[in-house]
DNA sequence: ATGACTCCCAGTGGGAGA
């Protein structure tokens, strides 16, 4: 089984090259992220004529997520439960008995910010019900863009970065609540190169120097953890003439 | 270097992203 997280930043923009993605890359699941779309919009014959389900959850030029899956995606749920959002951040579907909590996580700004703040209360509050949802479902993995890089070497320059939002202490001290809960990051249950990232800024010819991120992320549960056969990064959508700034990650569990 | 790019909604610029 292959799940796959990918911020397509603007499915109106990015569906040729999704459809592209899944033909070479038939994964049985994947998660979007910012499809800034409504979900009136939202491309569902596209979608179902690839051969895939879809739930999708958006809104107005901001934010938006999807669920695609081979076979339909059972007992979903929209956002946090309990936990107020104006924002379309979180689907949560089942798929071949695996729980999939796909994430937007808010960017936050910077620290010291109203957007840092609410970054940090969408934190606690999806901790929180993650906890239950993961006593419910064993079976769990949480993937998305976290907008958080966990460690410096998630970094491409951890000293010109430190401090600043994605890389702060208090961002990394909820990725490692999060882990706390008994999740594992897949991609580093394997030797990985270095410099591996997810996220490339569109300025600076970011991309082709390397200068990057890694904030995009899969965390499988306790009881998948033994079924990671593999986590890879795919650069080559970042390749595109108009690329999403984000490259999909995906896991293999068998 | 208070930038650079891309997307969106707007409306002939500005917010947001990361």
């Amino acid at each position: 089984m292959k799940l796959a997280t990918w911020n397509v930043n603007s499915l109106g923009v990015r569906l040729p090259q999704l459809l592209d993605w899944l033909a070479a890359n038939p994964v049985d699941a994947i998660v979007l992220q910012e499809t800034k779309l409504t979900d009136d919009r939202f491309p569902r014959s596209e979608i179902e004529a690839a051969g895939y389900r879809a739930q999708w959850f958006g809104q107005k030029t901001y934010n938006g997520v999807a669920l695609l899956a081979k076979d339909e995606p059972l007992d979903i749920v929209r956002n946090i439960p309990g936990f107020a959002d104006a924002s379309a951040r979180v689907i949560t579907g089942t798929v071949g008995g695996v729980r999939i909590v796909g994430g937007y996580f808010p960017n936050g700004q910077a620290p010291g910010t109203d957007k840092f703040e609410y970054k940090m209360q969408w934190l606690r509050a999806l901790r929180e019900w993650l906890a239950g949802e993961l006593a419910a479902h064993p079976g769990l993995v949480l993937l998305g863009d976290f907008n958080v890089a966990p460690e410096d070497r998630d970094v491409y320059d951890p000293v010109a970065w430190a401090g600043q939002i994605h890389c702060t202490d208090e961002e990394r001290a909820h990725i490692r609540q999060l882990l706390g809960l008994g999740l594992h990051d897949a991609f580093r249950l394997f030797e990985q190169p270095p410099k591996s990232w997810t996220w490339w800024d569109y300025r600076n010819l970011a991309f082709r120097r390397n200068q990057g991120l890694r904030i995009d992320h899969i965390l499988v549960s306790e009881a998948l953890k033994p079924r990671v056969k593999a986590c890879t990064i795919d650069k080559a959508p970042r390749r595109n003439e108009r690329p999403s700034d984000h490259a999909p990650v995906i896991v293999e569990l068998d």
